[in-house]
RNA sequence: GGGCGCAUAGCUCAGUUGGUUAGAGCACCUGGUUUACAUCCAGGGUGUCGGGGGUUCGAGUCCCUCUGUGCCCACCA
């Protein structure tokens, strides 16, 4: 495109009462035709500003914590765009994943059932709310997928006028959507690339399992929540008839699935045990007792049940002691029906069976029955509420499953990738800097490799088929990939090279792998996708590794670490220099703001109330890494701002255009310059520190001392058309839009617009005037006119009123640096006269007002 | 149990390498303006800078320690 496209544009006339309804509409439009925010892609890196934004997810509203951090990063954005950098400022929506589906599903009442064939034009007999109780209709992924992305766009279309609305600074035209073929095919060739370097690998293995969802999770997806429980006491009797070796748990139901009973190797009440074994109550299994370091002697009774599987310290034991695998929990969360091959007698299998097909909380009621009439159950059952682990997203606690998903090394089993991708986030900047230790801290932690598969619909197919042997077992050892040109592909509708169609799931022929890949497998590829590394390397060599990603601190173990693994895996650098990481919204109780609670407000509302720029105003005020209490009188504060910034412009303005010739040699106008010139280097240095709240507090501070004292001042300079004041008054003018450009884009860009050509937001940043003044004077004058200010409001006088005589006593230097202001301060104070008094002490100022302007109320 | 923050005025928060008498906004009170300002301006602060100890000529700032508070992680028989 064209580098600058200027328009010819009549200026707009100063408006007599300046406002600032409805003004952004009209700039939004004109953003947006005149390409203010275009990426020039001509630049190189070293001229380009990359930021890595985070796709927002998709699955209903925005909140205020969006409003917050996306406008953070939009000052930023704009700072670097005014200094001269090309910034390449994309935006994405996270469209994939579970939140969709489930929203899909409720929304048009389907199910997914990935076994159906594609029926083209299909639709749906509901839309909206379906009428309650309507059977789900099964439809074919294809078709599920299609219905996703139907809504989904509707949704997209509301945040992305609310972005809009709020002035942040995107280049729409690099729009992204994670379910879109771009994304698929950017996944899925980091996926092969992974795979052929052996980055990837797929593993049958006991995995955290979500029964609800039917799906595996990953590590980092998995939370804690306090749940009620109780522990029961179960007696096993010793094989040698000596008595009964009794054990503590939690989770009776699993009794069927115990492999061994374990207690620690030094536990002198067990120690005779080793080596010896028990019989299971009900089910009469034989099971050894075995030591283990992991086991805690001061736990229950200090020896445990090991299951296949309860937790994941079950996994270790089960690993590192060689024990064998019963399972009896299926993918549906309820016990296994088929006969278990280890439970041998009748009266063993006669108990499991009055358990099977029951969920894990009815099986756990029932054979708390069996084994009370059993004997082999204390009877105190001790209620007790202890942590239990849980997909984040899901309402049921994790079962333990053993089954086959992809995973990618991510440090989590081998060291020398831990320590490489450890070193990573050292050469990472982080803003603030101590947001670190949460990203080593977790890394350095980590359980296990990735696991990226999911057993889910609408996400990203894994590009790989599997040839099926004479049974018709699926060689998993050797997937078959398509070739990269082809990409994307979906292998549940495409047939592998070298197959034909009809020989899907038939014996010799193949399968297509039936999972999805985890969200995060694909946003951890933002940098990659945005900057369109499988389809367009000379845009990519442009803008990465990225200058920053903007994020907020808790997905920093999820989306974070993971872009820096894909990055590490396929560049062998970092994704991006620096991360920002924004705090979180709370409720004026010092909550998290969260859906959950209720107490989100919505941001339309906000802007609309109050103005973009003053809920920006808010935003741009919290510090990176500072958790904010959600706050309106900020807003109202921007507002003022605002407000003021508008109608000091006007009075400004008012005043007529000085020619070039004249020059800004008045040493108060000076004096005013320097300061300002002090507080561009201060704004500027904040801002590469990536501090705009410091910037935007010093500039604030600077420019209401500017209106209430410098302009108050020098009006009557003004008046009189002295040159230099009216000069400096316009410089001063066109430095502080540019400085608050960042923060208020449109009450700037509408002054702007008064007055100068182009956009505010494609001028330059202000930098030093180069002119030399003594700051010094004008916070002398301050001084001297806040006393006399003062002096008025004792006598309760206008500030208009006459005085008579200022005397001034304080030091020669004092006397000095203030006399070049007594001109202004006379007429800003209504000042007859002074007399200044040498002192060596600090400066006294005594203000004698006209005798006919004191009140007639006033004592004496 | 491990790690990382935070604690300054009634409220929300600044306070950059230690340096005069610790600041701003809000709220509140008083007064003045109402031809730049759907308002604006002026004036009004007895703060144990969480407690204690230390370093220093000098500490809100650096060190130690304690307390409170929040978050992340781990533990889950």
């Amino acid at each position: 495109m064209p580098a600058a496209r200027y328009r010819v544009r009549l200026m707009a006339a100063i408006p007599d009462k300046p406002s600032l309804d409805g003004i952004e509409t009209p700039l939004i439009e004109r953003w947006e035709r005149d390409g203010t925010y275009r990426f020039d892609r001509s630049a190189t890196r070293d001229q380009v500003f990359a930021i890595d934004t985070p796709p927002p997810t998709v699955s209903g509203s925005l909140h205020v914590g969006h409003v917050f951090s996306y406008t953070q990063t939009d000052t930023v954005a704009r700072y670097q765009r005014m200094i001269g950098k090309k910034v390449f400022y994309p935006i994405g929506w996270d469209d994939n994943g579970l939140a969709t589906e489930r929203r899909v599903q409720n929304f048009y009442s389907v199910r997914c059932d990935s076994s159906l064939a594609y029926e083209p034009g299909y639709q749906p007999p509901f839309r909206g709310d379906a009428p309650k109780g309507t059977q789900e209709i099964p439809v074919s992924r294809p078709n599920f997928v299609e219905l996703c992305k139907e809504l989904v766009a509707q949704d997209e279309a509301v945040f992305e006028d609310l972005f809009r609305r709020l002035g942040l600074s995107f280049d729409w035209s690099y729009l992204y959507t994670t379910i879109g073929d771009h994304c698929i095919r950017t996944s899925q060739q980091a996926f092969l690339r992974n795979l052929a370097r052996g980055e990837a690998y797929l593993q049958e293995a006991p995995t955290q399992w979500d029964v609800d969802y039917r799906t595996a999770v990953a590590q980092a997806e998995m939370e804690d929540r306090e749940m009620p429980g109780a522990y029961h006491l179960i007696a096993f009797a010793r094989t040698d008839g000596l008595g009964d070796v009794t054990i503590d748990t939690t989770r009776p139901e699993l009794l069927a699935a115990c492999v061994a009973l374990v207690a620690h190797p030094t536990d002198e009440r067990y120690q005779p045990l080793f080596g010896t074994t028990v019989r299971t109550p009900l089910f009469d299994v034989e099971v050894p007792i075995v030591a283990h370091h992991l086991a805690d002697p001061e736990k229950g009774t200090g020896i445990a049940m090991i299951c296949t599987f309860g937790d994941t310290t079950d996994i270790t034991w089960w690993r590192e002691l060689n024990l064998p695998t019963r399972p009896i929990v299926g993918w549906d969360g309820r016990l296994l029906s088929a006969e278990r091959e280890w439970i041998t007698t009748a009266a063993g299998q006669g108990a499991y069976g009055e358990l099977a097909g029951k969920s894990v909380k009815q099986a756990q009621a029932k054979i708390v029955e069996l084994l009370t009439s059993s004997g082999a159950l204390h009877d105190d059952i001790r209620p007790i509420k202890h942590p239990v682990k849980f997909y984040e997203r899901g309402d049921r606690p994790l079962e333990i499953v053993t089954t086959r998903q992809w995973y990618i090394r991510n440090g989590g089993r081998a060291a020398d990738i831990n320590e490489a991708l450890r070193a990573r986030g050292r050469e990472l900047t982080f803003y603030p800097n101590h947001m670190w230790h949460r990203y080593d801290n977790w890394v350095e932690n980590l359980a296990g490799d990735w696991l990226i598969s999911r057993q889910r619909f609408f996400g990203v197919p894994f590009p790989v088929w599997y040839a099926l042997d004479a049974e018709g077992v699926p060689l998993h050892d050797a997937p078959i990939v398509p070739d990269e040109a082809d990409l994307p592909i979906d292998p549940s509708t495409e047939t592998p090279p070298g197959f034909t169609a009809d020989q899907r799931g038939r014996p010799g022929g193949f399968i297509g792998d039936p999972d999805i890949m985890d969200t995060w497998a694909t946003s951890s590829l933002t940098p990659e996708i945005a900057g369109h590394w499988v389809d367009d390397p000379d845009l990519f060599a442009r803008v990465f590794p990225m200058d920053i990603r903007a994020q907020a601190h808790d997905i920093i173990r999820t989306w974070l670490f993971a872009t820096v693994v894909r990055s590490h895996h396929e560049f062998a650098s970092l994704p991006f220099k620096g991360a920002t990481l924004s705090g979180w919204i709370l409720d004026p109780d010092r909550k998290k703001m969260s859906k959950s609670k209720g107490n989100v407000v919505t941001p339309m509302h906000l802007l609309e109330q109050y103005g973009s720029d003053a809920v920006r105003y808010w935003a741009a005020n919290a510090r990176l890494g500072t958790d904010t209490a959600f706050d309106e009188g900020q807003m109202k504060i921007g507002r003022k701002l605002s407000n003021k910034l508008l109608n000091a412009a006007k009075f400004v303005l008012s005043f007529p255009p000085i020619g070039g010739g004249v020059a800004i040699d008045d040493p108060v106008d000076l004096s005013m310059i320097a300061k300002l010139d002090a507080v561009i280097v201060e704004a500027t240095t904040a801002f590469e520190a990536m501090d705009y709240a410091r910037a935007l507090e010093r500039t604030e501070s600077l420019f209401w001392w500017f209106c209430d004292d410098y302009i108050e001042l020098v009006k009557a300079r003004g008046y009189e058309g002295d040159g230099s004041a009216l000069k400096s008054l316009r410089y001063a003018l066109h430095a502080f839009l540019r400085l608050f450009a960042p923060f208020l884009p449109f009450a700037t860009e509408e002054v702007w617009g008064w007055w100068q050509q182009g956009s505010v937001h494609n001028a330059t940043w202000p930098t030093v005037s180069g002119l030399e003044g003594d700051p010094a004077i004008l916070d002398a004058a301050g001084f001297v006119l806040a006393q006399i200010r003062g002096a008025k409001t004792t006598a309760k006088v206008s500030q208009k009123a006459a005085v008579a005589l200022v005397e001034i006593a304080a030091t020669q230097a004092f006397l000095d640096t203030v006399d070049p202001a007594t001109d202004d301060i006379s007429t800003a104070g209504t000042v007859a006269r002074y007399r200044l008094i040498e002192t060596d002490s600090d400066p006294v100022v005594n203000v004698v007002l006209e005798p006919t302007q004191v009140s007639s109320g006033a004592s004496g």
